[in-house]
RNA sequence: CGGGGCAUAGCGCAGUCUGGUAGCGCACCUGCUUUGGGAGCAGGGGGUCGCAGGUUCGAAUCCUGCUGCCCCGACCA
C-alpha cells in the first residue's frame, strides 16, 4: 500500500478523553474513530489488526474442531423469554422493538440463539460432540465503558459453543478449547494465563479467565513463576487425544486474580517465585452443564435411547479487546510495537528522499518485489520530512523499517530498522530482501 | 448506578470571574527556502462558542433546563 494512496489520519497531539495508552496510540494511529461512548468505526489501520487478530483466532478454533457459523446481531427476545434471562440481564441489554412492535434485543451473548439453532436440528448421541462458534459484534450497554475498545459496549466476540451428551464428554470440549486459547494467545505474542474463574450468573464449576499480563492492565494478578514458562502445546496437538495431562499441568500452578486471590495459598509458594502484576481479562471458559438446554428443550437421545439435555459449555474471546490489549502489553514512548503475526503491515518503506530519480527507483523495486513474495508494505512515498517519517513509522509500530535514501544508496546500501528493539543495519539491498522475505 | 469534571475551528487550548464585533498552537491551502528524527518565512481558508429557553440595548461570558463525553468507585469479552 502506497501510503499517499491511504487513508491513515494520524494525530499529532493526543484527544483529550484517551486516558489509557492503547486508547492513546489507536487515536493516534488513525486506527479507531469514536462514534459515541463505547461505540467506534475502525479505520483501515484498524482494521487490518482486528482482521488479523480474528484470523489467528478462526485458525485455532477450527484446529480444535469447533465448526463456525454467524448469527445476527439482533435476537429475538421470545428465546430470551425461554431461557428465564429475558428479565435477569437488565439494563445492560439493548431492547429494541420492531415496526411491528416485536420484543427484539441487540445480542449481548448467544447462548439462547445457538441452543435454538442445535436444538431444531441435533437428536442423537451420535452427532456430538458438537462445537459451533461465531466471531460476531456483541452489544452491553455498560454502566460504564470506558479505555477505548478495551470496554466498548459494542465489542467482536469469538464465541464458541460446546454440546455434549455428558459431563465427562463436556469437560473433553472444555479441555479443547483451553488447549485452543492458549495456543490462540502464544499466537498472538501474547502471555496470556489461565486462572481459576468466578462462573458467575451464567452458571456452572468449570470455568477459566484467561489474562494476559500487561504493566497498564486494569486487574492485579497473581500467579507462580513457573506458569509463565511452561510450554505452548504444538500445532500438531490432538484433539481427539487424551488433552488431561496438558491441563493438570497448567492448572497445577498458582494463578489467581484479585478478586480469587489467597493469600495464604500464594504466601506458601516461595517468595522467589511468586509473581504479583497486573492482568488484563481477554477470554473465559465456562462449562454450564444444562442451564439452557434443560428449559429450552434441547435434548438428545443417548445409546439407550433415552432423552436427556445436552451438556454445554462457552467460551468467549474478546476480539475488539485484543487490539487494545496487544498494545497495552507492547509499546513504548514512541508508539506502537506491533508482534509480527497480527502488525498491520510487515514492513514499513521509507523513501526519504520522493523524486530523487535513484532513490525513486530503488523503493519502487523493493516495494514490488516484497509485494510478490507476499510480504505486507506499507511505502512512504510522501514529501513528508524525515523526522516526521521516521516518527509516524515508530508511531504505527510496524515490525520493520526499511529506509532508503541518497546517502546509503550511494554505495548499494539500504538501512533496516527493527521497530521493538530499535536496532538498525545497513546493508545491500539483496541482504535487506533475504531477511524480510525469508 | 453513586461521586467528580469537561463541552469554543479537524486536534490541543485561551477567552467566561468583571457582558461590548471570537483568538493562539498544530493540522489544512498557496508561494519561496529547507530536506536522515515531527522545518522556517510570508500569505490564506475554516467556528450558528453542545442544544433550548430566559435576563439585557448587547450573551461564548449571567440565569434555568436539557444533552453529550471523560475520570474515580461497585460489574464485565
Amino acid at each position: 500500500m502506497r501510503l499517499s494512496r491511504y487513508f491513515l489520519p494520524l494525530l499529532k497531539e493526543t484527544p483529550k478523553e484517551a486516558e489509557i495508552v492503547s486508547h492513546r496510540l489507536m487515536l493516534r494511529a488513525g486506527m479507531i474513530r469514536q462514534q459515541a461512548a463505547g461505540i467506534y468505526s475502525w479505520l483501515p489501520l484498524g482494521l487490518r489488526v482486528l482482521d488479523k487478530i480474528e484470523a489467528i483466532v478462526r485458525e485455532e478454533q477450527n484446529r480444535a474442531g469447533a465448526v463456525e457459523i454467524l448469527m445476527p446481531t439482533v435476537q429475538p427476545a421470545d428465546l430470551w423469554v425461554e431461557s428465564g434471562r429475558y428479565n435477569d440481564y437488565g439494563k445492560e441489554m439493548l431492547r429494541i422493538t420492531d415496526r411491528l412492535d416485536r420484543a427484539m434485543l441487540f445480542g449481548p451473548t448467544a447462548e439462547e440463539v445457538v441452543t435454538d439453532i442445535f436444538r431444531s436440528y441435533v437428536r442423537s448421541y451420535k452427532n456430538l460432540p458438537l462445537n459451533l462458534y461465531n466471531i460476531q459484534w456483541k452489544f452491553r450497554d455498560e454502566r460504564r465503558p470506558r479505555f477505548g475498545v478495551m470496554r466498548g459496549r459494542e465489542f467482536l466476540m469469538k464465541d464458541a459453543y460446546s454440546f455434549d451428551v455428558d459431563q465427562d464428554r463436556a469437560r473433553e470440549a472444555y479441555y479443547r478449547m483451553f488447549v485452543a486459547y492458549l495456543r490462540t494467545y502464544s499466537r498472538l505474542g501474547l502471555t496470556a494465563i489461565p486462572m481459576r474463574a468466578d462462573s458467575g450468573p451464567i452458571g456452572g464449576d468449570m470455568s477459566h479467565e484467561f489474562i494476559i499480563l500487561a504493566s497498564t492492565g486494569e486487574s492485579q494478578v497473581f500467579c507462580e513463576k513457573g506458569v509463565l514458562d511452561l510450554p505452548i502445546p504444538p500445532a500438531d496437538t490432538d484433539f481427539q487425544g487424551d488433552l488431561k495431562p496438558i491441563i493438570d499441568e497448567w492448572t497445577s500452578f498458582y494463578a489467581a486474580t484479585e478478586e480469587k486471590h489467597d493469600e495464604a495459598a500464594f504466601a506458601a509458594i516461595p517468595e522467589a517465585d511468586r509473581v504479583s502484576a497486573r492482568g488484563i481479562e481477554v477470554g473465559h471458559i465456562f462449562y454450564f452443564g444444562t442451564k439452557y438446554s434443560e428449559p429450552m428443550g434441547a435434548r438428545v437421545a443417548g445409546p439407550d435411547g433415552v432423552e436427556r439435555p445436552v451438556h454445554m459449555g462457552s467460551y468467549g474471546v474478546g476480539v475488539s479487546r485484543l487490539a487494545g490489549a496487544l498494545i497495552e502489553a507492547s509499546h513504548d514512548d514512541a508508539g506502537i510495537i506491533w508482534p509480527d503475526a497480527v502488525a498491520p503491515f510487515a514492513v514499513g518503506l521509507v523513501n526519504m528522499k520522493p523524486g530523487d530519480a535513484a532513490v525513486d527507483a530503488a523503493c519502487e523495486d523493493l516495494y514490488a518485489r516484497l509485494e510478490a513474495a507476499g510480504v505486507e508494505v506499507l511505502y512512504d512515498d510522501t514529501d513528508a520530512r524525515a523526522g516526521a517519517k521516521f516518527a509516524m513509522m515508530d508511531l504505527i509500530g510496524l515490525p520493520w523499517q526499511l529506509i532508503v535514501g541518497p546517502r546509503g544508496l550511494a554505495q548499494g546500501e539500504v538501512e533496516l530498522k527493527r521497530r521493538a528493539t530499535g536496532e538498525r543495519e545497513t546493508m545491500s539491498i539483496e541482504a535487506a530482501l533475504n531477511r524480510l522475505v525469508g
